[in-house]
DNA sequence: GCGCATTACTTGGCCGGCCAACATAATGGA
DNA sequence: TCCATTATGTTGGCCGGCCAAGTAATGCGC
């Protein structure tokens, strides 16, 4: 063995394309992509103490200041059931904490604490770091557009 | 209530961009691309009886034929964990089973039932609609363009 | 032949997600 | 006023994934 934290790679060995006649070819690059990109998040967050996913509901905290959960679930577009769960372990973590909120007995009130806002910055290189890897070798013009194809796929497959 | 089957939509409500000033403009994308993709993908496939995921463990079955687990494990590039739960519940499910090796008293050897044969035809025609709404809209140029981009990122995270 | 590293797989634990079912609180209309 | 409807969260269950640790069989060097 080499160091404390071995080089996890995301893909050991890349998963092989299906050369399955037809069609798909987007949607598994999709896949692969995606999960490329998550374990490469994952990798980097690890040191910081999050798992991926969690560093997105942080960083809606920090922009948009103390919020209600209804809110953060329409925000994050993810399900209650999930932002449940998530905060709760973020305040079991101790970087976040849940209040009852004043003048609507249902709604919980989540903030950020003291150890949660020091992550900040580290959260922001750490997304910095995964951007750069992720578009290593691009020149501009080929980001804009991937950007541009991106959204596109993102309202076809939003548009219920 | 309308129908039996809900129109379920990935995104009710499509998750604000985080205007955050600095990076994660693509990463946030590919992120949100990929859940709804993965969500469609779930709705589509749910009508099969199958989750996001297996269709995948199926296709190389239907491609590649008869397969040692070791191999799943080589080509999909999951980890072997999640390839020896997949497929018990896959054979609970009756698509498929395990058997030992022949040669190997280590290995097992998963093949498909007739069952799971018999959803070949309706997999693939899931993953041509899915394709179809991914793609919706894009014309050809912007299609070859996305894959590449795609392929150049899967190499970028890939890498370890 | 013997022993040790490697390979193949399994289990337990954890997280992000989802759905379904539920309890509680707020709201709006008859 | 009171009740039905809606909004807010919570819990249980399930799946895809991961890591870590462990078992069993294979194979290789000596």
């Amino acid at each position: 063995m080499s160091g404390p934290t071995p080089p996890i790679c995301p893909d050991p060995a890349a998963a092989l394309p299906l050369c399955s006649g037809g069609g798909g070819q987007v949607s598994h690059a999709i896949a692969r992509v995606a999960r490329a990109h998550r374990i490469t998040a994952g990798n980097l967050l690890r040191k910081l103490g999050l798992y991926a996913g969690q560093e997105l509901l942080m960083m809606r905290l920090w922009e948009a200041g103390p919020q209600r959960q209804a809110e953060l679930i329409k925000l994050m577009g993810l399900d209650p059931s999930t932002v449940t769960r998530m905060v709760q372990r973020l305040e079991q973590a101790g970087l976040v904490t849940r209040s009852p909120c004043p003048g609507d007995r249902r709604a919980v009130l989540v903030e950020t604490t003291a150890a949660g806002e020091a992550l900040r910055k580290e959260v922001e290189q750490v997304w910095q770091e995964l951007e750069e890897r992720t578009l290593a070798g691009l020149p501009e013009d080929d980001r804009k557009e991937l950007t541009r194809l991106l959204s596109h796929l993102e309202g076809n497959l939003t548009g219920c």
